[in-house]
DNA sequence: CGAGTTTGACCCGCGC
DNA sequence: GCGCGGGTCAAACTCG
């Protein structure tokens, strides 16, 4: 948040200094004007330069605004810099419009991620994991050098997520080909592949985290060559989008450290600035070097019941089918209106209903919450112990590596639009944060107050608000000793 | 009976 | 070249 807000300052300072420039400039170029209109005749004057002309040029001076004429009309003569000041700030705050717009027109026009390019010129023609792939402006830089990369490798998304039940249900039909148990880790890994389409290629495993039975590690790898079903298409926007950061931004910082180790960028949907990650890095489910993975850890373990936004504390009730627990990892739905998606994953689950709503909150009834919240307890007792605490310092650092990153920013954002968006985009107009279930992302936003009960007009709205709270929030942390010095150029592994 | 699961065998890449 | 381990195949089996 500090970051953003600099940022804000920093771009609020420029944009007056830009006016104030803007207007000096018209002042003086109305005193040329003016001088010629002295020297020349009038009717020559009038016809060589009409102010339109003039006008148009100083469009060009608008700092990427819209820049309407009229608007510039407006300004013309008078101006008005506190208003033009808002509306900077307001530029930087939409820029998540933006890019989403921008994301959008790339839907349609631009080929989407960098491992679909692999992976469609390895296993056929299908189509995108997901229409929401998200697409990070600019960076065309990135993408080749991933591509020389890994010309041929898959990048796989993995995802992390308490769930008691045999496998998550992410809203594709999976038929199981194989199961092996690995080696250190007592529990089968199942093998399914997707069987939505009979030439799908998309596969995925299933595995229990050694460490942690409740954990349920599930790995996708592949692209979809069909149609996705809406209650799927979240999970697969979700894993694209990882995918899709891993491979677009995995080019920008310098050289690792250790280029044995794993980089991972943990995305705890946590409230709780206290950093308890289960964290795996050599777990033997992790795949081969050659294979980049994404990891989506929904595992976050901690509960505070003092959080000021207490959104555990607020159980929605059916949103997801009982039959699910609270540990469930649920994209099912079971409305074709309602699409219930929930991770509920002790910690997190979010649901959209037919307005379009978004609720990040527990799903859970109160017992539950009690059993969920020893569950936890224990858990943070025995694999988190194990782990190294964050130090501030190591944190802010982590925070400001990872703000740092646009890629991430943008991937980030697109992942979480394409789940808040869902299935509404362009046709519901998006969500409605409930306050008291507010996701803390959302929660610990400046514009709170607002966006409380604020309609997501645009997607991309929710999208900018993780932006920004990407900046500073301590949901979003980054274990600083990988994150500060492992390069994703040889780090194939990521943990989001 | 068809669809899905189980499970041993097989293939293949990788490290030594 | 060999062994190991991950991934896949396919026949047998189970279930609705």
């Amino acid at each position: 948040m500090g970051a953003a807000k600099e940022e804000n300052q920093r771009l609020r300072v420029s944009l007056d200094q830009i006016m104030k420039e803007y207007e000096t400039l018209q002042q003086k170029f109305k005193d040329i004007l003016h001088q010629q209109q002295e020297v020349a005749t009038a009717v020559t004057i009038a016809i060589n330069q009409p102010p339109n002309h003039d006008e148009s040029e100083l469009v060009s001076l608008s700092l990427g605004r819209t820049a309407t004429t009229d608007m510039i009309k407006k300004d013309k003569r008078c101006s008005t810099p506190p208003i033009k000041s808002v509306q900077g700030l307001g530029l930087g705050l939409e820029c998540g419009k933006y890019e989403i717009l921008s994301s959008t027109q790339a839907e349609s026009s631009i080929n989407p991620s960098q491992d679909n390019s692999q992976e469609e010129a390895k296993d056929e023609d299908g189509e995108t994991w997901t229409p929401h792939k998200p697409q990070t402006l600019k960076r065309s830089g990135d993408d080749p050098e991933v591509s020389q990369q890994n010309p041929t490798k898959k990048t796989r998304v993995s995802v992390r997520v308490r769930c008691e039940t045999p496998t998550m249900n992410d809203g594709c039909q999976w038929r199981k080909y194989g199961q092996k148990i690995a080696k250190g880790n007592p529990c089968p890994r199942a093998y399914y592949r997707c069987t939505v389409s009979t030439n799908c290629p998309v596969r995925k495993q299933v595995q229990r985290c050694p460490q942690d039975m409740s954990i349920l590690i599930t790995t996708y790898e592949g692209t979809h060559n069909h149609p996705l079903p809406a209650s799927a298409t979240a999970m697969a926007s979700t894993t694209s989008a990882a995918a899709s950061m891993l491979t677009s931004g995995s080019s920008t910082s310098g050289s690792n450290s250790n280029p044995s180790t794993s980089s991972h960028l943990n995305f705890y949907l946590n409230e709780n600035s206290k950093l308890k990650p289960i964290y795996l890095p050599y777990s033997s489910i992790s795949p081969p070097p050659s294979c980049p993975t994404v990891t989506l850890d929904l595992t976050s373990n901690t509960l505070s019941t003092s959080s000021p936004f207490n959104y555990r504390s607020t159980p929605v009730a059916t949103i997801f089918p009982p039959r699910y627990s609270s540990t469930n990892l649920n994209f099912s739905s079971s409305d074709s209106n309602a699409l219930p998606i929930s991770w509920s994953n002790g910690s997190l689950s979010y649901g959209k209903n037919q307005m379009g709503s978004l609720n990040f909150g527990s799903t859970q009834p109160q017992e539950n919450i009690y059993h969920s919240f020893m569950q936890n307890k224990s858990m943070m007792a025995t694999p988190a112990t194990t782990q190294h605490s964050l130090q501030p310092d190591t944190i802010e650092a982590a925070t400001r590596a990872i703000t740092s990153d646009p890629n991430f920013k943008s991937v980030l954002q697109a992942a979480l639009t394409s789940i808040i968006g869902g299935g509404a985009v362009g046709s519901q107009g998006g969500g409605v944060v409930k306050p008291r279930d507010t996701f803390p992302v959302f929660s610990s936003l400046p514009l709170t107050s607002s966006m409380n009960t604020t309609t997501f007009h645009n997607k991309s709205v929710a999208a900018t608000a993780i932006n920004s709270q990407a900046a500073g929030s301590s949901s979003l942390l980054i274990p600083s000793s990988r994150s500060k010095s492992t390069s994703p150029e040889t780090s194939r592994d990521h943990v989001v």
